[in-house]
DNA sequence: TTTT
DNA sequence: TTTT
């Protein structure tokens, strides 16, 4: 049972392509980043403003699977998931803390869903190696 | 307009009474950090486990103002709005980077909408001073 | 795999106490309506005005058998589901449609979780007893 | 003030291009139908199974002239709401009620956002027409 | 730091 | 038919 709702829907596009890795039991980890940004009209100056969020999204299991497969730079996804903060040391012993989306549902919103790129023609088992999941980018 | 979404659903408690503080220019922006909990069976250890996230709530104007009015250490809340992450520096001097939730819409759960609190009589105007936005916690 | 999203978020109250049938193999069925409202004040006439909107709501299986266990007429939910629209034929033989919320999230919002009412003691088993699941209300 | 939540987040392709009328005092009103579909596989007799919704839905204002201008059958669009149910009579005079999304929020999600369209070029005059806003479809 |  |  839950108490609270902790909900996070994002429709946005991905930074990069997804990196994938795998837990020591197999499960899959999918890491991206995912750009929302919204623009108006400052009233004051008359001038267009733009605002970009980029959110660190993880995905789990056959999920990440999927978006190792199938999403790619610049894909346009809709992400649904929960927040979480988790807290991490980098390189120079400081304590940082990181707040990240864990992603339940995923849609791509593009056609490129055959898995088809921009620059010709693509290396599917290119994000889908089985690299460690250990040494990774943590934080932001 | 807006090209992509990004929002954010919580229902939750709050940790502590909202802290509100006035720009300058006499806009009100409240702050507070807001508890979801979620509770499940570990079913190969058969424990109960518990989970809380504690959630950065920042809200401006009109809203700020009934947040610091109604709400206090414990309320629960529905709370709408957008991620926005923020860069920051702390007192050492270390870059930081900290997401928090920009609420556009609030509404109280639960019955204690009379302000009135577990102990005792309570003074409304407290948490309405207006205190300079200057100096605040920042981060986490 | 689903294609698009069909997502009800509701927040409201019970009309009345929820009814539970079962279904011949087993499995429980509960139907609620839920009040949302909302209030504004009518510029041009400078009048407080109010919108009540009742919706139908159905949710299965176990969830079901909390809501006939737990939930009351007046209890405040939250509820999330997506909508289904439903034909059917009244007793004048007249087809007519119902859109329906079908719930797989359900969450108590007010603290009459010990399932006490404000009429006194409350047999919990009242809404538990097996009815038959085939003459019910259909449509609104 | 809004007591309670009516939220509705789709996300689907229009049946057929947004019909814009005018009211009397100028003010556009869009509708327009939606489908969202669910697709998964019966364990049972192992058969891939598809159930697709229809969702109608209404705009107003200058969000309704942006459907007209920008929409056509099979964009594919994501729509943030609230539900309302709405009492009509229908020709033989009985009476009946329709479920549809009010909606406040508008987005695209596919590339035809130049107006162009599969079937040649395309009068973008067309659904711009100021019809009068008395005699629609009502219900379903 | 909340809540059940 | 609910709730404030």
């Amino acid at each position: 049972m839950s108490k609270g709702i902790n909900k996070v829907i994002l429709i946005g596009n991905l930074g990069a392509d997804p990196e994938v890795r795998y837990m020591p039991q197999g499960g899959a980890v999918a890491n991206m980043t995912i750009a929302t940004s919204e623009s108006w009209t400052d009233k004051s100056t008359n001038q267009k403003k733009e605002q970009t969020e980029w959110h660190r999204v993880v995905i789990y299991q056959r999920l990440a699977e999927i978006a190792g497969d199938y999403l790619r730079k610049g894909s346009k996804v809709y992400i649904e998931g929960k927040l979480r903060n988790r807290e991490w040391t980098d390189k120079e012993g400081i304590k940082r803390y990181t707040t990240e989306i864990v992603a339940n549902e995923l849609q791509m919103l593009d056609g490129k869903q055959d898995g088809q790129q921009q620059g010709g023609y693509q290396q599917p088992a290119q994000n889908n190696q089985r690299q460690p999941a250990g040494r990774q980018n943590q934080g932001r």
